[in-house]
RNA sequence: GCCGAAGUGGCGGAAUUGGCAGACGCACACGAUUCAAAAUCGUGCGGGAAACCAUGAGGGUUCGAGUCCCUCCUUCGGCACCA
C-alpha cells in the first residue's frame, strides 16, 4: 500500500475487479435468501449525468450495499427513459438519428456511472427505446385496449406549439408546457387516451396503503385526483325533450338556483342559439373565450363574464323557469361543463349574479337569524337551518343534502354522484421518437390491433427530420401504408406514437426478467421481487411517473398479469443540488460537473461529501469547501489504516484491557449502532458519516496516547471502521479491506452487529439543575436510580450553596441524564 | 384563497421519546512542524466582563420547550373560477 491516497488507481482498479468477479449479478429467484428491490429512478440520456443524478445514485447506491450486506439478494439495476423529445430536436438540428443520437449518450453516461462505481448488474439493463422494450410496451397498450382502458376520441386537447404535439394535462404547468415552458393551446384532434378514470377511486383509497411514502407526495395525489361528493341533477330545458345535467356539492341548495351556466365550448350552445337572433352574438362570444390562452381563461383573477343565450331550464324541484348563461367561468372538462348557478351561497355565482342583475335567494340561514333581516354583501357558504326550500324548510343544511339527494333520486331527476378532476390520460404524441401506437386503420374492418405475433411494430428508420414539426411518419409511406391483418386489405398504420411515461410506468417489471423475449415480464420474477422495496427519486415525479405507474401496476393486476396492486412500497424523494441557493443549471451558469469533481478528488469523496452534506430529502448546497473536507478525511481514514497495518506485524500480542481499550470497544460498538440505525430506520446518511467521523476522531487520541493497546480490541476497531465505511465510500473501504489482510470483497462482510453489553458505561454524567438551568455536572453510577440520584445531589457540597436560603419544593431526577431541584 | 414543508452560529447541518442547544464538517484565528510553503498535527471558535441572554416574532402548557398548543411573519413547494 502507498502511503498517498490514490484514489484514481485504486477506483478504477476496484471497479475493474468487481466487474470481472461479478461482484453485483443479480440472482433471480434465490429462495434461500429474503429479497430486496432498490430501484431509483432511471435517466433520461442527455449525454452527461449531472449532480442531481450522483446524488439520486448515491443514496441508492448506500441501501444496495448496505442490504446486500445485510444478507437481502438485492436487486439494483439501471437503464434508460431513452424515448423523448430531445433526441428528435438533435436529429432536425444537426442531422444525426436520433437512434444514434440517444445510443452514444448512452455509453457515454454508462461509462461515467461505472466511474462513480454504482453496485449495478449492467448485464440487467433496460433500454426503452429498443424494440425488445417497446415490442412489450405496445404489447402492453394493447393489453389496455382488449380491456376496453385505451380508447380513441376527438376532444379538445392541450397542444404544445413549441413540441408541436399535445400533452396529457399532467403535463400543462400552470398553463405552460413542463418541458418547453411554450404557452398551451387548445386543438381539437382525434387522440388516444388510457381510462385511468376508471381507477381514480382505487388510486385515491389506496393511498391510505403506502405507509412508506412521504405524506407531501400523497397530498399531491390527493389534490391531483381531486374527488367531491355530490349530487347529478337533470334540469329539462324549456320547450324540448333536452336535459341539461349538472354535478353539485351542494344538492341543499337547489332551491336558491336562479340561473344556469354552461361552458362556452359546452356542445348544447350551438344547437340551442342555431338560427336564433341570439346566435351572432354568441358564436362571438364563443370565439372570443377560445382565442384566449390557457392562464388568462382559469386565472381566479379574470373578472367573471357571460351572455344570455336565450333559452331557459326546469328546476326539478319547483317547476321555476330558469334562464341559461355561458360564461367564462365554467370549464368544459369540470364535472358536465354545466353549473347550477345558486349566488346566494356561492361567491362566483354571487360575483356573476351581482354583475348582471339576476335574483339573489337565500335558501339557507345561519342559526338565529331571521330572514327578513338578511342582507347578503357576499355569498353565505357555511352551514345553517333551511329556508324557502319547500318541504326542506327547517332541516339544517347537512341532512338537507342527503334528503334533497335521496329525494331527487326517487323522482328520476338527480342522483348521487362522486365526480373527480382527474382526466383520462391522453397518450398520443404527434412525434418519432416513441413507440408506435399498434393500430392499423382498415377502410373495410375499421380500427384494428396489430396481431401480437406482428410486434413489435418497428419504428422505420429511413425517415427524414425537417422542422416542420410533422412527424416524420405520416410522410414515411412504407410505415402507413400497409395491409390490413384481419382481412389483408389496404389499410393504414397509426401514426402517432406513445407518450414516454408509458414506458416508464412498466419498466420497473422488466427489470425482473429483462431478458424474457417470450413475455412482457415473467410472472415468477414479478411474483419474487416486486413491489419494489425501496424507491428513491425527485418529487418532480410526485405526481406523473408515479401515479402513472400505480394505475399501470392496478390495470395489469386486474388483467391477472402481475399479483400485486402498488408497486413501490416505500418512496424517498430527494431534495434538488442547488449552487449559491439556486437550482443548478446551464442557463444560470452554476452548474459543477461530476465528471471534473471525480477527476479532481475522486467518485468517493464525491459521494461522501453529497451524503455527509445534507439529509437525503432536504435541498443540498453544493460546496467546493466542503467537498476539500470530505476529500480530507478520506485521507485521515487512509492514513490511519495505513500506520496501523505497519505496526501490525511487529508488535506483540497484547491482551490486558486498559480503560482506553474499553472505551475504544465501546466506541466501536456504538458507532455501528448509530450507523446502523441512521442508514436502515431513518435514511439519515448525514449523521451516519458524522459518527464515523467521530470515531475515527478517538481511534487517533487511542492511537497517540496509548503506546500499549488491546490487540483484538483495536483489531476490532479497524475491521468495524473499514466495514462501516463501504457503503458510502465504496473504492477506499475495499482497498483498506484487503490492506488489514482479507482477501474477499469488503462489500461480502456480513453487515456487524453491535453488543449492548459493550455500550454499557459505569460512569454516567448526569446534568444538576435549578428550576431548569444548567448550575452543575457531576459523574455517578451508570445504574443509579431516581432515589440515588437525589441523595447523591443534594449531599453534594457546591449544591448545597446553591440551594440555600431557599426552599426546596420538589426534585426531578432522571436516571442518566439530570437532576432537576425546584426552588423557591 | 386552500393545502403542505421549512426557519437553529459566519456557512452546511446535529439534537431519534419534552431532559446538557450548536454533534460532525466548512470557514476563520492562534500555535507546532518547515529554510519557506502546501499538507499534517494541536488549541480556540453563538453573544456577553459577568449575572445571564440566545433555536423567525409574540403568547401559553410544563419542574423543564428547538421539540407540544395558540396567534403572527418570512421562504419554498403543490392545488386553484373544481361547481
Amino acid at each position: 500500500m502507498k502511503e498517498r491516497y490514490d484514489f484514481n488507481e485504486i477506483e478504477v482498479k476496484w471497479q475493474a475487479v468487481w466487474e470481472e468477479t461479478g461482484l453485483y449479478k443479480i440472482q433471480h429467484n434465490d429462495p434461500s435468501r429474503e429479497k430486496y428491490y432498490c430501484l431509483e429512478m432511471f435517466p433520461y440520456p442527455s449525454g452527461n449525468l449531472h449532480m442531481g443524478h450522483v446524488r439520486n445514485y448515491s443514496i441508492g447506491d448506500v441501501v444496495a450495499r448496505f442490504k446486500t450486506m445485510q444478507g437481502y439478494n438485492v436487486l439494483h439495476p439501471m437503464g434508460w427513459d431513452a424515448f423523448g423529445l430531445p433526441a428528435e430536436n438533435a436529429a432536425i438540428k444537426r442531422g444525426i438519428h436520433p437512434y444514434k443520437w440517444t445510443i452514444s449518450n448512452i455509453e457515454n453516461m454508462r461509462k461515467q456511472l461505472s466511474r462513480l462505481g454504482f453496485a449495478y448488474d449492467w448485464s440487467g439493463e433496460v433500454t426503452t427505446c429498443r424494440p425488445d422494450y417497446y415490442k412489450w410496451t405496445q404489447w402492453l397498450f394493447l393489453q389496455f385496449y382488449k380491456n376496453g382502458l385505451a380508447y380513441k376520441k376527438e376532444a379538445a386537447v392541450n397542444w404544445c406549439p413549441g413540441c408541436m404535439t399535445v400533452l396529457a394535462n399532467e403535463q400543462v404547468v400552470s398553463g405552460e408546457c413542463e418541458r418547453c415552458g411554450t404557452e398551451v393551446t387548445r386543438k381539437n384532434l382525434a387522440q388516444w387516451f388510457l381510462k385511468i378514470t376508471d381507477y381514480a377511486d382505487r388510486l385515491l383509497a389506496d393511498i391510505e396503503k403506502l405507509k412508506g411514502w412521504p405524506d407531501k407526495v400523497k397530498i399531491m395525489q390527493e389534490n391531483w385526483i381531486g374527488r367531491s361528493e355530490g349530487a347529478e341533477v337533470d334540469f329539462q330545458i324549456e320547450g324540448t325533450d333536452e336535459t341539461i345535467t349538472v354535478f353539485t356539492t351542494r344538492p341543499d341548495t337547489i332551491f336558491g338556483v336562479t340561473f344556469m351556466v354552461l361552458a362556452p365550448e359546452h356542445p348544447l350552445v350551438e344547437k340551442l342559439t342555431e338560427g336564433t337572433p341570439y346566435e351572432a352574438s354568441v358564436q362571438d362570444f364563443v370565439r372570443r373565450m377560445r382565442n384566449l390562452s390557457e392562464i388568462e381563461r382559469t386565472s381566479a383573477d379574470t373578472e367573471k363574464e357571460g351572455l344570455f343565450i336565450g333559452a331557459h331550464v326546469i328546476n326539478p324541484m319547483n317547476g321555476e323557469k330558469i334562464p341559461l348563461f355561458i360564461a367564462n367561468y365554467v370549464l368544459m372538462d369540470y364535472g358536465t361543463g354545466a353549473v347550477m348557478g345558486v349566488p346566494a351561497h356561492d361567491q362566483r355565482d354571487f360575483d356573476f349574479a351581482t354583475k348582471y342583475g339576476l335574483q339573489i335567494r337565500v335558501v339557507i340561514l345561519p342559526e338565529g337569524v331571521p330572514d327578513k333581516y338578511v342582507q347578503l354583501t357576499q355569498a353565505y357558504d357555511a352551514e345553517g337551518i333551511m329556508v324557502n326550500s319547500g318541504v326542506f324548510d327547517g332541516q339544517d343544511n347537512e341532512t338537507a343534502i342527503k334528503n334533497i339527494t335521496t329525494y331527487m333520486d326517487k323522482k328520476g331527476v338527480g342522483r348521487p354522484y362522486v365526480n373527480f378532476r382527474l382526466r383520462d390520460w391522453l397518450i398520443s404524441r404527434q412525434r418519432y421518437w416513441g413507440a408506435p401506437i399498434p393500430i392499423v386503420y382498415c377502410d373495410r374492418c375499421g380500427e384494428v390491433a396489430v396481431p401480437d405475433e406482428q410486434l413489435p411494430v418497428y419504428l422505420p428508420t429511413d425517415v427524414e427530420f425537417k422542422p416542420t414539426g410533422q412527424s416524420p411518419l405520416v410522410e414515411c409511406d412504407s410505415f402507413v401504408n400497409i395491409t390490413c391483418p384481419k382481412c389483408g386489405g389496404p389499410a393504414r398504420r397509426e401514426t402517432d406514437t406513445m407518450d414516454t411515461f408509458i414506458c416508464s410506468s412498466w419498466y420497473f417489471l422488466r427489470y425482473c426478467s429483462p431478458h424474457d423475449d417470450k413475455n412482457a415480464f415473467t410472472r415468477e420474477n414479478i411474483d419474487y421481487w416486486m413491489p419494489v422495496d425501496q424507491y428513491i427519486g425527485g418529487v418532480e415525479h410526485a405526481i406523473l411517473h408515479l401515479l402513472y405507474s400505480r394505475f399501470f401496476t392496478k390495470a395489469l393486476q386486474d388483467q391477472g398479469l402481475v399479483g400485486i396492486d402498488e408497486p413501490f412500497t416505500k418512496l424517498l424523494t430527494q431534495g434538488m443540488v442547488l449552487k449559491d441557493g439556486a437550482k443548478m443549471s446551464k442557463s444560470k451558469g452554476n452548474t459543477v460537473s461530476p465528471e471534473e469533481t471525480v477527476a479532481k478528488y475522486g467518485a468517493d469523496t464525491a459521494r461522501l461529501f453529497i451524503l455527509f452534506a445534507a439529509p437525503p430529502e432536504r435541498d443540498l448546497e453544493w460546496s467546493d469547501a466542503g467537498v476539500e473536507g470530505a476529500y480530507r478525511f478520506l485521507n485521515r481514514v487512509w492514513r490511519f489504516v495505513f500506520a496501523y497495518t505497519d505496526k501490525l506485524n511487529e508488535s506483540p500480542k497484547v491482551e490486558d484491557v486498559s480503560d482506553a481499550d474499553r472505551e475504544t470497544r465501546r466506541l466501536t460498538h456504538h458507532t455501528i449502532k448509530k450507523v446502523t440505525d441512521d442508514v436502515s430506520l431513518r435514511f439519515n446518511f448525514n449523521t451516519a458519516i458524522s459518527s464515523i467521523m467521530e470515531f475515527v476522531n478517538w481511534l487517533y487520541l487511542y492511537r497517540d496516547k496509548n503506546p500499549v493497546r488491546n490487540s483484538a480490541i483495536e483489531a476490532e476497531a479497524m475491521n468495524s471502521l473499514v466495514i462501516l465505511l463501504a457503503p458510502f465510500a465504496p473504492h477506499i473501504a475495499e482497498e483498506l479491506w484487503h490492506e488489514l489482510g482479507y482477501t474477499g470483497s469488503v462489500h461480502k462482510q456480513p453487515w456487524p452487529h453491535y453488543d449492548p453489553a459493550a455500550l454499557v458505561q459505569n460512569e454516567v454524567e448526569i446534568v444538576i439543575q435549578i428550576n431548569g438551568k444548567v448550575k452543575a455536572r457531576m459523574m455517578v453510577p451508570a445504574d443509579a436510580g431516581r432515589e440515588d440520584l437525589e441523595k447523591f445531589v443534594l449531599e453534594k457540597e457546591n449544591v448545597k450553596g446553591l440551594t440555600d436560603e431557599k426552599s426546596v419544593v420538589k426534585v426531578i431526577a432522571v436516571p442518566g441524564k439530570l437532576v432537576n431541584i425546584v426552588v423557591k
